[in-house]
DNA sequence: GTTAGCACTCTCTGGCGGAGAGTGCTAACC
DNA sequence: GGTTAGCACTCTCCGCCAGAGAGTGCTAAC
């Protein structure tokens, strides 16, 4: 890729600008007059036509002005961006919604202000499955021939799950079983916990091996399967974006986003990243995001990236101010989890 | 209204019957053609005049063929419908699917099943918070300043919340605690757990009082607050339908749909019902709905419903294929959780 | 009561022409 | 050499029109 220098470079970021407003294809003259450049329209022509040339500009027909191509917006993103930082009357109004006291529950409020504040599609993942640490793990008594078994992890994210017993049990063995399987499971990373290990685990209580298989699938369907552990709000407002004013065009965006497995999926990059991670048209891997941008980072409890969150929207996106709200949100989300 | 009859009828149902087929306007020729109807398109012509006056059919303009009203699909609905059956390798598959050890993972099954089968936005509500009683509560110590506590209602539904104390108390501390709010609160109904109440019961435990306000807490926002126990599906198949074409259309339902408030509201009337519940276009309430039907069926767990099932659609669906599945959804969806 | 026939109305489609927007090219200019 | 004015060219968009097609309502005859 062409370095791009002074003039050049201002033109290409005065279309991309002009573009990301108006969604309309920026001629020379528009170019020339709405910024007081001290040049003729033939001049933005020549340089626009090198910018296409470069694969930064293409027109949508031959006569039209001109759009950013995604390499466009790349270079926009990583180097001419003024991020805007958020009012101090709207940091104070998402703060005050984030202070929720479960981790889950301002993951959504996260994800719900994100929706609101940027009109376009907003996702979250919670923590990483694999880097979870089981905490504690009960089993609650119900009646003779059930039980409750909750587990809790380092990131205060718990899960229930009925389990049953074969032969009726009291409340005291309960406890002790609940002791016995807890000493084993707890402290432990949720990754080691292969199939081999639960079973190794299990072995040792035969007669509560049903149950035992139970907890086992809690831990890894609720807290390893991660595809429960994903918000999405906001998926309507995509419907709002001129480019998707065609419904063939928005319907599989829609339809991917409510697969969590896919939002999943193009989060998950997201948590290796240190800060915001923009990913850009045809760089997000899904063939039905390939006219979408996806904007996230992750949010910190303590040292460790405990999940993602960003929004989805079209290409043409305020990326300025979008990144400034996901950053935002990321760090605020993390302070309001950090409370616990 | 007046009631139809012969072959008046006969045609209004045709006339239904091929428009959810087609979506295009039906003309008198397309009436006799299709069917074999022993009388001339002048025949028909004349009663689908009548009919119009009688507000079951309508012109989208003076030369086109006629739609139905939403009328003439709740005559339809009432009295004209052959209901589908299920097929049996359909009900196999789907009774499968709602094999899952807990009841929110099985509402969300049903919820995807329904969406799949019907190409509509499905739509779930869990319990009735005010028919719930508690049957269970557990405090479960965490750290010397932080426990979870877990509540089970009789419906099978489990919720926690972490609760903070004031002071360092031990696992002792935490279990006495545990059994006294727990002596108090459960086998009560939660409509009866009013502020008033939950103070009464707080008074006498004025050292815990934070705690107890944190139960109080988990208690209304969680299993009282309904709206968390909406589940939705499949809403982007309501971009499917050649009637949501057009954007506008098709945006302010799916802003709709996203809003829990909303959809629990739609599916609130269904609880009442015995069995199925047919909404057609405006009978909605809600304006955003004025070109959907909403068909919904309570689930039964033992005697009393439990919650409601349905779909959103487009007013010209398939009535016949969607009310069968409704209904058997709702009803393999008590079935599969009676097993608990 | 039913039907054939017909005039009427409306939509839809394709073609056409002009306006408008934007371009690339060329030649002149600094 | 870079810059610019001028111009021909291309393409879309819009309104217009005409013809085809679909469907109707009305009337008069059966």
């Amino acid at each position: 890729m062409v370095e791009l220098e002074g003039r050049r470079r201002e033109i290409l970021r005065m279309i991309i600008d002009d573009y990301i407003l108006t969604a309309e294809p920026i001629g020379s003259e528009a170019v020339r007059g709405r910024h007081r450049l001290g040049v003729s329209s033939a001049t933005v022509r020549n340089e626009m036509a090198a910018l296409e040339e470069l694969g930064y500009l293409q027109q949508p027909h031959p006569s039209a002005g001109r759009i950013p191509t995604d390499q466009a917006y790349r270079v926009y993103v990583d180097s001419m961006l003024e991020e805007e930082q958020v009012s101090s009357a709207e940091r104070a109004r998402i703060r005050r919604t984030l202070a929720v006291p479960e981790l889950d529950r301002a993951v959504e409020q996260a994800t719900r202000a994100l929706a609101v504040a940027t009109d376009c599609a907003s996702v979250a993942a919670g923590p990483s499955p694999h880097q979870q640490v089981v905490r504690h793990l009960h089993l609650i008594p119900l009646t003779p021939h059930r039980a409750l078994v909750v587990a809790v992890t380092d990131t205060e994210v718990f899960k229930g799950q009925m389990v049953e017993f074969q032969e009726a049990t009291t409340a005291e063995e309960c406890d002790r079983l609940s002791q016995e399987i807890s000493r084993r499971i707890t402290g432990r990373p949720l990754s080691d916990l292969t199939d081999r290990m639960l079973d190794k685990v299990i072995g040792e209580a035969t007669l509560y091996q049903r149950v035992l298989d139970q907890v086992g699938r809690l831990l890894r369907d609720q807290i390893l399967h991660p595809s429960a552990r994903v918000h999405t709000e906001g998926t309507a407002n995509i419907l709002k974006q001129p480019e998707f004013r065609d419904v063939r065009r928005a319907q599989p965006v829609l339809s991917a986003l409510e697969r969590e497995d896919i939002v999943e999926e193009l989060l998950r990059g997201g948590l290796g990243q240190k800060r915001v991670r923009v990913m850009i048209g045809a760089e997000n891997r899904r063939e039905e995001m390939r006219d979408c941008s996806v904007i996230s980072a992750p949010y910190y409890v303590g040292e460790h990236a405990a999940g993602v969150l960003g929004i989805v929207g079209p290409t043409r996106m305020r990326y300025g101010k979008i990144i400034g709200l996901v950053r935002f949100l990321a760090e605020s989300l993390g302070d309001a989890l950090n409370q616990f």
